[in-house]
DNA sequence: AATTAATTACGACAATAGTCGTATAAATAT
DNA sequence: ATATTTATACGACTATTGTCGTAATTAATT
């Protein structure tokens, strides 16, 4: 199996991973200065949510005192990977072409991206022998 | 806004509301037995967990006494379009094209489905403009 | 009509998620 | 040294999810 079994963060967990991602490794402070930016919500709650992802072991820290640093113990690869699978099966029956056609229908992708898809698709092509 | 606020359902809901799209109406029990495929679980988790869906009006039923049967309020396009662009947002930072290749390069595409999907592109650039 | 079988209603409970308030502790400024 | 600010620790509470057991109801059998 090539996923590992993973234990799903949960939303407002995976908003904190995705800021942990671009800054690692930063504070709580920096954080919460970005999740705020998305949702109003208090500086202890995102402490505490850091906090027990402490202890589940989602992401670690060093510093000591009163100045932590912290940084996240998986990479989004991996969580995409993970979270992928059960997405595409829960809400796309498992058809990633379904998912695929539904991401690039909705009109909001641009003709560079198209073709760079194209260039992808071509490439996947070359290799398959 | 073109996707509309709909509470996001659970996962146990999701799985639910898959059975139903491909059966509705139907019973409880149908529902039930689909889902047991799949994981173990009481009668009568299934029903509650139904019966709470009717109260949020996620699903609603037709019949009366000792027989219903139920039927989602949603479709199916609605949920995928809501519930993906929040999954985009939240695993893939909102870069569908991260995602599409995310799903091609898993090596679980078949040559006739890259096929298919290059031709829906041709389409596409067909279309614009 | 009485018994049996199937279905629905309801209440309860544990686990998880999300949210804060308050208390401590540490660093900084006065 | 003291006061002030800023972080961290900790406990608590609410809402949601997932799970059932048990009771009540309805339909079908005998």
């Amino acid at each position: 199996m090539s996923s590992k079994n993973i234990q799903k963060p949960s939303e407002a967990e995976l908003e904190i991973l995705q800021v942990l991602w671009e800054n690692q490794p930063c504070s709580v402070r920096l954080v919460h200065e970005q999740i705020s930016k998305k949702k109003e919500v208090g500086y202890t709650t995102t402490l505490k949510q850091m906090q027990r992802m402490l202890e589940k072991t989602l992401i670690s820290r060093q510093g000591s005192g009163k100045s932590f640093e912290y940084s996240a113990n998986i990479s989004q690869d991996n969580i995409q990977a993970s979270l992928f699978d059960k997405f595409l099966d829960t809400t796309f029956q498992g058809s990633a072409m379904g998912m695929v056609m539904h991401a690039l229908g909705r009109g909001k992708t641009s003709p560079e991206e198209l073709e760079e898809l194209r260039a992808f698709l071509n490439k996947m092509e070359g290799e398959e022998k």
